[in-house]
RNA sequence: GGGCAAGUGGUGGAAUGGCAUACACGAAGGAUUUAAAAUCCUUUGGCCGUAAGGCCGUGAGGGUUCAACUCCCUCCUUGCCCACCA
């Protein structure tokens, strides 16, 4: 008879939310584990990336749970962002409304696939109660400095009137309207992260347990580099450009330099400039170019010469040409650069197109030397200095340290560190999203929202068209106001935060998710945090892990918490792929998972999406794949359904039979394969234990107290993984109590030992025969019965054998 | 362009430096069945051989080692992330 799984899936989700199987509570009684997947925008339907996602949390969870720990595993939804914004101006809706329905819908989802939730947890990300701590925190952020404002360029499309995100730029043009997209600058709201760039740094160094590519990604992204900054004179005039360089070694062979667009000193040196008119034609055009396109590694090296002044290269003296080109960005070092041709291949490529001087200063060794005429690209490695004047002959490291402790100390340039990380632009010319809590008043300038008039609500039900700027702009009600200060009028901020903030905390609201006077309750996130173990996508390992730790180590800060890092160990699992190629809407492979889960039930989606792949790599999704998870799943069932009818019959006390063993050779296996989340090893040890079962059975006709044990051992295990059948079979087998709370088997080392082991014998590294010989024999005795072994002698025949290596209880090796 | 992964049967994938291909899918054969589905059992890396058995084999080429899918070097391919980041 096959399972109903349709029933059984229904039964026990029934089952485990009236019961409130998963709701956790502060106890001193079992250590805690706090399991966290990183929570969902609540586009419409579960895909398959979440249902992997949310699979590996939930058998992370329920394996826990089994363990005797007290688990927290939460969710919410991170319900703010544009998708929501675009959906109601395509559909005419509310972007409420239709988050709502979304999140309804997905919360469904959830369930029918029986994830353990603590559902009285659950936050949304749009509710006021959650965003209320939004401004919260930005306010304190704002009373300590650390929220600023300044000007920033944003894409701007000049007939829709309004700003534009990065992806919503298409070659140049609004993604609605085609139209040509403009920069424009406005005074927008930045969050000092720089601040923490240090912390942010050496703290990698506490997480052990992360993915070692996350961490060198963050690194990275924080870009801490030595260098030097170098100050080249204007002959002209006396002024003097500073260039960073993490290649001092270089510095003789610089032929010219170049500056970013937007650099002073083409406005400060106007009258100097012969070529004015073609300097500044260049700069406007540079300007208009996003940034995207100046980035853009299909352009050409685009370029101008400014004429009538030149550099002087404080080493050597020699005067050089000065450059502008729009890919010496501002934002970076000094927004000037040094050219070295020869050994840096933008360089290279931008001299060869406008026939600038070369000169090698580093000769590579054990090869051919290089020469200026020949180089068809820049030599980046590591040689010997030349053309360097007193630096010739040494080894470039050495000669890095050298030019540097020499500039300072004659003071033509300075060691320094340079960072990439930059601070946080967070507002948005956007509807959807948290309003930032700010007021500007005539007389007393930039006001914060006092504490007590927390949250400023996002107006309900307005109009929204995707043109004519931000929405908030047009609702009178909310933005006039008044001052809180001197009480005259006053108009409110009309951006919202950038969603990132949403979710740079939600993992200390769930400790206390309805707590009111506070974010969350000091204690509860004393108890709770930090995360345990956090589980989520590769995209997410850089913006958003790297603000949650920013808001972390500035909560600190404050003293709401005692901890600097929140996530103690990190999952990131692979793509669901189909047919080779990352499944998504847009190439049109989407396999719905409900789909899945109405034909062969929830425990087979969350048994095959397990099985089919490690959970750090790509997965392919095959519908056969899932039948076969189907009958695996079926295969229990029928053996379950066979068995707990019968009367158990004593076993035979005198031996430890083969079933036994495998028994407790499984529940290690499993155990340490949950542990180091290798599912896919622990599904096909459990798949082995099934068929000795079977094997067993068959052969023997046993039901005995073994076989009895075996099966049930196969529930407990498979329990976390395929919880619905679990339940049941559990319940046939005469569980009492829910499995799903059930304990964790342990194994007996005793059991798993054996008397004999099967040693290899390899003549010069290659298998030539077996032998079963006793556990722990002594060397001797090894080598002895090897030498004599039949197919052994066959093999050595006359040979002389020169060494015989023995590895205890594995292995004889007889090199001839 | 930079950084990081990965490359194993027809397919998804196993293998603390020690039996390469566990487990599963697919395929072939058999049992059961009036028949089919389902289920159960057997076989299944390539080549040679009736067989016993042998040889080859983890992207390519070198190296270290008694022994390499695993470690080192060079290269190729694919994927991911970042990107004129000085």
């Amino acid at each position: 008879m096959a399972c109903d799984f349709k029933t059984i899936d229904e039964k026990w989700q029934k089952f485990w939310q009236e019961n409130n199987t998963f709701r956790s509570l502060p106890s001193s009684a079992h250590p805690k584990f706090y399991c966290l997947e990183m929570f969902p925008y609540p586009s419409g339907k579960l895909h398959m990336g979440h249902v992997r996602n949310y699979t590996i949390a939930d058998v992370v969870a329920r394996f826990k749970w089994m363990q005797g720990l007290n688990v927290i595993h939460p969710i919410g939804f991170d319900a703010f962002g544009q998708p929501a914004e675009n959906a109601a101006i395509k559909n005419k809706t509310d972007p409420a409304a239709w988050t709502y329905k979304c999140i309804d819908w997905m919360r469904q989802e959830m369930r029918r696939l029986g994830f353990s939730y603590d559902w009285q947890r659950e936050i949304v990300t749009c509710d006021a109660n959650y965003y209320k701590w939004n401004q919260w925190i930005f306010l304190k952020m704002f009373e300590r400095g650390l929220a600023y404002r300044k000007p920033a360029t944003v894409n701007w499309c000049p007939s829709c009137a309004t700003t534009l995100a990065n992806e919503e730029v298409v070659s140049g043009g609004c993604w609605r309207c085609k139209a040509q997209v403009e920069q424009k600058e406005l005074e927008q709201w930045f969050l000092k992260i720089t601040d923490y760039k240090e912390a942010l740094l050496d703290d990698l160094k506490l997480l052990n347990n992360w993915p070692a590519r996350v961490i060198s990604m963050q690194e990275n992204w924080i870009g801490k580099s030595q260098g030097v900054e170098i100050y080249f004179k204007i002959k002209e005039t006396g002024e003097t450009i500073n260039v960073f360089t993490t290649r001092v070694d270089t510095i003789f062979g610089a032929t010219y330099i170049v500056l970013a667009p937007e650099h002073s000193i083409t406005v400060k040196l106007k009258d100097k400039i012969s070529n004015l008119k073609e300097v500044e034609l260049y700069i406007k055009k540079a300007k208009q170019k996003s940034r995207t396109e100046r980035v853009d590694a299909a352009q050409t090296k685009s370029g101008v010469q400014i004429k009538g002044i030149t550099a002087i290269n404080p080493v050597n003296n020699e005067q050089i040409t000065i450059w502008i080109a729009d890919y010496c960005l501002m934002e970076y070092g000094t927004g000037a650069i040094m050219a070295v041709p020869t050994h840096d291949q933008r360089d290279f490529l931008f001299a060869k197109e406008h026939n600038l001087p070369l000169r090698i200063v580093i000769q590579p060794q054990n090869q051919e030397p290089l020469s200026e005429h020949q180089l068809s690209e820049a030599y980046e490695g590591d040689g010997i200095q030349v053309n360097s004047g007193q630096f010739d002959g040494l080894d470039n490291n050495q000669a890095k340290v050298r030019i540097a402790d020499w500039m300072q100390s004659t003071g033509i340039g300075k060691i320094q560190t340079h960072w990439r990380l930059r601070d946080w632009l967070i507002s948005r010319q956007r509807y959807w999203g948290t309003p930032i809590p700010i007021i500007y008043c005539d007389r007393c300038g930039v006001v914060p929202v006092p504490d007590d008039d927390l949250p400023v609500k996002l107006p309900e039900k307005i109009k929204i068209s995707g043109e004519q700027g931000s929405p908030l702009t047009k609702v009178k009600e909310f933005v006039n106001t008044k001052c809180p200060k001197c009480n005259a009028k006053a108009l409110r901020d009309t951006d919202t935060m950038a969603t990132f903030i949403d979710s740079s905390w939600y993992f200390l609201r769930f400790c206390s998710p309805d707590f009111d006077s506070a974010p969350f309750k000091k204690e509860d996130a004393k108890y709770w945090m930090p995360v345990d173990q956090y589980i989520g996508g590769i995209e997410h390992a850089i913006l958003h892990l790297l603000y949650a730790r920013f808001f972390t180590k500035f909560l600190k800060d404050l003293k709401l918490v005692d901890f600097s890092e929140p996530f103690n160990r990190l999952l990131t699992q692979g793509m669901v792929l189909k047919d080779g190629i990352v499944m998504s809407k847009s190439k049109g492979n989407v396999i719905d998972p409900d789909s899945v889960i109405n034909e062969y039930g929830a425990d087979t989606l969350r048994t095959f999406i397990l099985f089919a792949a490690p959970p750090e790599v790509e997965l392919e999704y095959s519908q056969r794949a899932i039948e076969g998870s189907w009958k695996f799943l079926n295969r229990v069932w029928t053996l379950v359904s066979q068995i707990s009818g019968t009367v158990v019959e004593k076993s035979e006390k005198d031996k430890i039979s083969a079933l036994l063993r495998k028994t407790h050779q499984t529940i290690k296996k499993v155990t340490s394969d949950l542990e180091n989340f290798k599912f896919n090893t622990a599904i096909s040890s459990l798949m082995e234990l099934v068929n000795a079962i079977y094997q067993e059975v068959a052969d023997n006709k046993r039901k005995d107290a073994e076989v009895f044990l075996a099966v049930k051992t196969v529930v407990l295990l498979l329990a976390p993984i395929a919880p619905h059948i679990c339940e049941e079979m559990w319940q046939m087998l005469g569980g009492k109590s829910p499995v799903s709370k059930a304990i964790w088997p342990t194994f007996d080392e005793n059991l798993i030992r054996t008397e004999t082991v099967a040693i290899i014998i390899q003549i010069n590294g290659k298998l030539r025969s077996k032998i079963d010989i006793e556990v722990d024999s002594p060397e001797e005795r090894v080598r002895e019965l090897a030498l004599n072994d039949e197919k052994i002698k066959n093999w050595l025949g006359a040979k002389q054998i020169k060494n015989i290596i023995v590895v205890k209880d594995k292995l004889v090796n007889i090199v001839i």
